[in-house]
RNA sequence: GGGCGUUUAGCUCAGCCGGAAGAGCGCCGCCCUUACAAGGCGGAGGUCGCAGGUUCGAGGCCUGCAGCGCCCACCA
């Protein structure tokens, strides 16, 4: 046994990492059945960016649970997954080199990136690009995992995989391939929601909603008898793809003039006056003109009134060079042409100057502020455009597999319960299905080409799907079977499809590509359906949902039997941390100022599901405690010598089994509370329980322990602070695995964090008859008398004449039992007199004050 | 508009099944106590958001309202 003089958190997490992976103290060990198992299906996080404290803050969280189940006896499978793959990398490349990518280009072989970022930024061919994204990842990659291991997850690091690798890609294919042939995902020709700037399509789940300034336009549409109908709208440049003017049915204001015609300002276009219920009569003046497409509710009327379409926006956002044909009219067709080539703002302004001029324009705009979608990464409103997507059903627009998925997550077990709400607010919501097909280049490409015909057009609906041995394929590069490379864009030949999948269509199969779906066939059997999905509250809607739709398709089962939903991390303003506020801290910084320990003791106080201000106050109360444990582990440590911990039959005093009754209740409490993914229960419950056996129990048995009373009562009380030391490291080791690992090191062999979890029953046994009221009853006594030593201005070393003990009978009987204890701890030199009263009460005489 | 959560000491938060209001920080005071002065001991400080109700008894239950946060929604 070494224990140090002086003991230090300061470089814990240096050594103990560095040892436990050369222990492989954290390696999985698939030797196991799958009831023996505990897997996790971590989330894998961006890596083109920083780790933020809303990241530590989840995976402490998690990790507090991984540790509890590997000691409980399972071995648990805990991989870290680096989601490299998508649009985020995109943009980090992008500005870290100063390049963008240009499809068009050849790859050129001897690319080297730029020193320094060029202005305005390199265009480099795909293949260039997707390298340069690959070689960032790697280096993002690494400093992530040091900080993780810094941190202390118990992760195994050599399962590791990436959302961009080899065999994430082939999972993605083979997992999209399956699900064409079975029908579940499906190409179309629709409307949908479009990023100008990153001039890719999204995805429902992307959308976020903005509040932004905007304005009524109101606008004459011109009937045959000379009358004006005023419609008013927040987007008058979309006037030229207007194709119909909408009103409630039961709207009296409009009822005669459904069936007729009207002709729009400016372009002169004939448009019918249709009814629709959609169409509130309290927004506006009750009509709206219905455009190629101003909104969602735009495209349900085209859809359901089948109107035509009239699109203006091109994929850049800009007007189109050409009016649609339905302007036949030359000053229309010159209106138009005032327009075409505009970005959308420049429109507006320009359209609202010709209406005005035109006196087509009532009155002045009237400035109103309302929510407009925008993708969540995105800086400027989403547009709507018809373009060739893939889609996956998600029950968006099928009842029997909503109702299938909603079942799905109500058997789901939830920590926090009500987490649920969201998930079925969400499926309920659904109003399409999930487009997974993104207009981009540093993502899994569809392993998919299209024939061409005799005149080089290729044929969307004979799409030539790579056979599944040959997976991961780049269409791009590789051709397809019974090709040629030769044959690409040549008439009868092929081209490849060139987008790429979705991010969340490859995230969405974390628990294939973490347990080796297909690859390894004897992991798979062992891991998967996982036991645990840890996550954030915003991802509810894409990882969490869309990974319940693959397994769904894929496997007919729910991919993991528990979910647990961490809450946000807030500044302590109570705002949500973001980098635009500027209210950033880095993780490292905190992890070398107070210690890993403390920052996890912060994340792992705060309650499942529930924000948390981040509070460098926690951080000192978590190192406080983890130096506590360090000096207490000293003194049991320097008076119990070389007892062994598990003799517990010397507990033979009343206070010593009156302390291990005490301390069987709390393995009770503290394994009820983790069995339920209530870590923070699990903390709160073991660290009352040792600030209490450090400033009572210790300092009660203190004396006896040094051998101040004969050598049974000394021997009862070292195994016994001995015993509840060794317990209090395990139940610590989740939380504080540095200090706990230490510790165990000076005295125990092995690691601690393979030791088995505290067995309450065992406790209960050693403990025998122990009665808990004796060091409760003691602990007041001792309370006040230290309360009456301070009162007085006294040291704690002032001796106590006379202590008089006024309580009930039973109470009493408790106390005598540990009289002897008192008696040294309260540094009584004279009579403990015990009187019965049913008026409880302490007096303390205190020896003469002999200072100055 | 619908839903979920939340509101307890100056601050950050506990409070399990309804049974005498808690912790830490901060503040004030004291104590060098042979584990710990980067410590220890003690003290002050609360109308448990508001209004009703159920109950012998409510911070926990019921109803309504309000503030805050979030989720969802077809927002011309």
């Amino acid at each position: 046994m070494t224990v140090p003089d002086k003991p230090s958190l300061d470089g814990l997490e240096g050594i103990w990492s560095t040892r436990w992976e050369a222990d492989g103290t954290y390696r999985f060990d698939r030797a196991h059945d799958r009831a023996e198992i505990f897997s996790i299906d971590t989330p894998p996080p961006t890596v083109s960016g920083s780790l933020h404290m809303g990241s530590v803050f989840g995976y402490v969280q998690t990790d507090t649970i991984a540790r509890f189940q590997r000691m409980r006896g399972r071995a648990v499978f805990y991989p870290m997954g680096w989601d490299d793959n998508g649009l985020p990398t995109e943009r980090r490349v992008q500005n870290y080199f100063g390049v963008r990518c240009d499809p068009g280009l050849p790859y050129d072989p001897g690319f080297e990136a730029p020193s320094e970022p060029p202005d305005p930024p390199r265009a480099i061919a795909r293949r260039n690009f997707v390298e340069l994204c690959e070689g960032l990842v790697v280096e993002d990659e690494a400093r992530f995992e040091e900080l993780w291991r810094h941190l202390g997850l118990s992760v195994d690091w050599s399962l590791t995989y990436t959302t961009i690798g080899k065999a994430s890609q082939r999972s993605s294919q083979r997992a999209f391939l399956r699900s064409i042939t079975r029908g579940e995902a499906y190409q179309a020709e629709a409307p949908t929601l479009w990023d100008v700037d990153f001039r890719t399509a999204v995805a429902q789940a992307e959308l976020e909603d903005r509040e932004l300034p905007g304005a009524y336009h109101a606008v004459k549409f011109h009937r045959g008898d000379g009358d004006a109908v005023v419609i008013e709208t927040t987007r008058p440049e979309l006037l030229a793809a207007c194709v119909a003017l909408v009103a409630h049915p039961d709207d009296a204001r409009y009822t005669d003039l459904f069936g007729t015609p009207a002709r729009t300002p400016l372009f002169d276009v004939e448009v019918p006056i249709v009814a629709h219920p959609l169409a509130d009569p309290e927004k506006g003046s009750g009509i709206a003109m219905i455009c190629t497409f101003g909104d969602l509710t735009d495209v349900t009327w085209w859809r359901e009134l089948e109107l035509p379409a009239r699109p203006i926006i091109d994929w850049d956002g800009r007007l189109k060079p050409e009016p649609p044909d339905a302007i036949t009219d030359p000053p229309g067709r010159a209106a138009y042409a005032e327009l075409a080539g505009l970005t959308i703002r420049q429109a507006q302004r320009r359209i609202v100057e010709l209406l005005r001029d035109a006196g087509e324009l009532v009155g002045d705009p009237e400035r109103i502020t309302h929510a407009v979608k925008f993708y969540e990464k995105g800086e400027r409103p989403l547009e709507i455009i018809t373009t060739r997507q893939w889609y996956l059903r998600n029950g968006g627009r099928d009842p029997v597999l909503r109702a299938a998925l909603l079942a799905s997550g109500h058997a789901l077990a939830w920590h926090p319960e009500h987490m649920r709400a969201r998930y079925d607010s969400w499926v309920e919501g659904l109003n399409g299905d999930w487009l997974i097909s993104r207009q981009r280049f540093f993502g899994v490409p569809f392993p998919i080409w299209y024939p061409l015909d005799g005149d080089g057009a290729p044929d969307w609906g004979a799409p030539i799907l790579a056979p599944e041995a040959r997976l991961p394929v780049d269409p791009s590069s590789d051709a397809p079977e019974g090709y040629d490379e030769a044959q690409r864009g040549q008439p009868r030949g092929f081209v490849d499809d060139p987008d790429v999948m979705d991010t969340w269509a490859t995230s969405s199969l974390t628990p294939q590509l973490a347990c080796g779906w297909e690859d390894d066939p004897d992991l798979f059997a062992r891991t998967f359906p996982m036991d645990l999905r840890p996550q954030g509250p915003e991802i509810i809607r894409t990882w969490l949902f869309d990974t319940v739709v693959r397994a769904h398709f894929e496997h007919d089962v729910l991919p993991w039997q528990h979910v647990t939903i961490n809450g946000w991390v807030l500044d302590p303003d109570r705002k949500k941390m973001s980098k635009s506020k500027g209210n950033v801290i880095t993780p490292m910084n905190l992890l070398e100022r107070y210690g890993s320990d403390a920052v996890r003791y912060w994340a792992a106080s705060g309650r499942p599901g529930t924000d948390t201000a981040l509070d460098e106050g926690q951080m000192k109360i978590g190192r406080r405690l983890a130096i506590k444990i360090l000096n207490a582990s000293k003194f049991a440590l320097g008076v119990g010598g070389d007892v062994d911990p598990t003799a517990t039959g010397d507990a033979t005093a009343p206070v010593d089994r009156s302390l291990l009754a005490t301390l069987a209740g709390l393995a009770d409490d503290v394994t009820a509370a983790f069995a339920d993914f209530d870590y923070a229960r699990a903390l709160d419950h073991t660290e009352r329980f040792f600030w209490g056996f450090c400033d009572d129990y210790l300092e009660l048995v203190k004396q006896r322990a040094y051998g101040a009373e004969g050598e049974t009562g000394d021997a009862s009380a070292r195994v016994t602070l001995l015993a509840a030391l060794e317990t209090l490291l395990r139940l610590f080791a989740p939380h504080l695995p540095f200090v706990t690992e230490e510790v165990w090191s000076w005295w125990r062999s092995g690691s601690v964090h393979q030791a088995a979890w505290p067995d309450a029953a065992a406790l209960h046994a050693a403990a025998v008859d122990g009665d808990p009221a004796i060091v409760a009853i003691s602990t007041e006594v001792l309370g006040a008398v230290r309360k009456a030593k301070t009162q007085a201005q006294r040291s704690l070393r002032t001796e106590v004449t006379r202590l008089v003990v006024g309580d009930a009978a039973a109470r009493l009987a408790a106390l005598r039992l540990a009289a002897d204890d008192v008696r040294a701890a309260a540094r009584l030199t004279g009579e403990l007199e015990l009187v019965e009263t049913t008026d409880p009460a302490i007096e303390v005489d205190l020896a003469p004050d002999t200072r100055g």
